[in-house]
DNA sequence: CCTATTCACATACGTAACGTATGCCAATTG
DNA sequence: CAATTGGCATACGTTACGTATGTGAATAGG
C-alpha cells in the first residue's frame, strides 16, 4: 500500500461530490444543508471546505462531473448516424432526453445558472455545446446549413430551446403526448437552419 | 378622508414590492436580506410577512408586476406592424430586448425559475406567452406557418431561445456585434416555422 | 529508525437570516 | 363612544453558513 493517501483523498472528494449531487438533485441547492449531506457521506463540513472552498465550489465540481457524463453520452450517440445533419438532430434529441432527468434539469438548468450565472460563462462545463458547434460548422462547410449564422450562437439558442422543451415534457400531465408535440415543434425550428433548395433529411 | 387606510395599505405593498424588486434585481434573490430591503423601504419584515406570507410570496408579487409590464410593452409594439408575421417577429425581438435588462434577466429568467420552478407553471405570469401563442395560432389559420405544430409549445421553445439570446448578448464583451449574430441566428430559426413554397417537404 | 512537518479532516464558535409568536396602536364599525 | 379589527413592529428561537483552530496520521529528511 504505497498510495493509500492519494486514494483516500480521491475517495473523499468523490463521496462529497456524490452526496452533494444527490442532495442538490433532489432537495435543491438552496435547501440542501451542508451538515446533512456531508454527514450522509460520513464526513463533516470540514472536509468540504478543505476541498472545495465553499458551497458554490462544490456545486461547480458537481456540474463538471455531470457535464462530463452528458458529453460522453452525446458523443456516443454521435458515433452512429447516417448523415451529419441526422447526427446533429440526434444530438439535439439526446440533449432533450437528458434534460428530462430531474437531477440534470434541477442542477444544470435551474440551480446551476441561478447560483453560478450564465452557463455560457462556466469555465469547465458545456462540452456538449462544443460538440454541437463543431457539427454545425461542418454542416455549413458542406452547404447543408445556411452560412450566415454563427455556429456557437446557434448552438446556444438551440440549447435554450432544448431546455424549455425538456421542462415542458417533464412537467406535463401526459409526457407521451407532450413529448410528441415538443419534438415536432423543435424539429420544425431546426428546419430553419437548413439551406432551402434541398431539404432531404429526416 | 374615507380612504387613507386602503391607500396606506396599497402604498405599503407597493413600497415593499419596489424595494424587493430592486434588491432582487441587483443583489439577487438569495443574497438579498429581507431586513435590509424592508428597512430601505422604511418598514420591517413584519409588514412583509403580513402581506406576502414569506420571501417566495414577495418574489411572486414582484414577478407578477414585471410580467404585467412586459406584456404591456409587447402589446404596444404589437399594435403597429404591417403583416402578422412581422408582428410576430417583432414580438420576439422585443422579448429579447427586454431580456437584456439586468433586472428582468435576473428575476424572470434566473432567480425566478430557480426559486419558483418552471415558469410555464406560474399561475399569474407569462402574459407574453399568451400573446405569442395567439399570434401563432392566427398565423397557422392564415397558412403562413406550418400547421403541424402546437402554438403554445412553439412559443415556449422560442421563449427559451430568446432568453439564451439575451443572456448571450448581455454577457458579451462586444454587445453590438454579438447582438447582430444572435438576432441573425434567431430569425433563421424562426424561418423554420414558415410554410415553404415548394409542397415537397412537410 | 526516529524526528519534523505537512495536510486531510473534525470540532468549536460567531454571525446572519429566516419564520413565528406576540404586542401595540390607529382606523373602522355599530 | 366603546369595541374590534387588522396593519405593522418587536422579540425570540432555530438553522445554516463560513472561519478559526485543533489533531492525528502519513510523508519526508537525516
Amino acid at each position: 500500500m504505497h498510495r493509500p493517501r492519494k486514494e483516500m483523498i480521491a475517495e473523499t472528494r468523490a463521496k462529497l461530490i456524490a452526496a452533494a449531487r444527490h442532495a442538490f438533485g433532489t432537495t435543491g441547492y438552496a435547501e440542501a444543508s451542508m451538515d446533512d449531506f456531508t454527514a450522509s457521506a460520513g464526513l463533516t463540513r470540514g472536509a468540504l471546505y478543505h476541498h472545495f472552498g465553499d458551497k458554490k465550489g462544490l456545486l461547480q465540481a458537481v456540474i463538471a462531473q455531470i457535464d462530463g457524463e452528458m458529453a460522453a453520452r452525446i458523443n456516443e450517440v454521435a458515433s452512429r448516424a447516417p448523415t451529419r445533419w441526422q447526427h446533429f438532430v440526434d444530438e439535439c434529441s439526446t440533449y432533450i432526453e437528458m434534460a428530462l432527468e430531474p437531477e440534470i434539469q434541477r442542477i444544470m438548468f435551474r440551480d446551476g445558472p441561478a447560483v453560478l450565472g450564465d452557463p455560457a460563462q462556466w469555465p469547465n462545463a458545456s462540452a456538449c455545446i462544443v460538440s454541437m458547434t463543431d457539427h454545425l460548422t461542418a454542416l455549413q462547410e458542406e452547404g447543408v446549413v445556411v452560412s450566415s449564422l454563427d455556429p456557437e450562437t446557434a448552438s446556444r439558442l438551440i440549447n435554450g430551446a432544448s431546455s424549455q422543451a425538456a421542462q415542458r415534457i417533464a412537467n406535463s400531465d401526459d409526457p407521451e403526448a407532450t413529448s410528441k408535440k415538443v419534438v415536432t415543434a423543435f424539429k420544425q425550428l431546426l428546419e430553419g437552419l437548413l439551406k432551402k433548395p434541398d431539404p432531404q433529411s429526416n
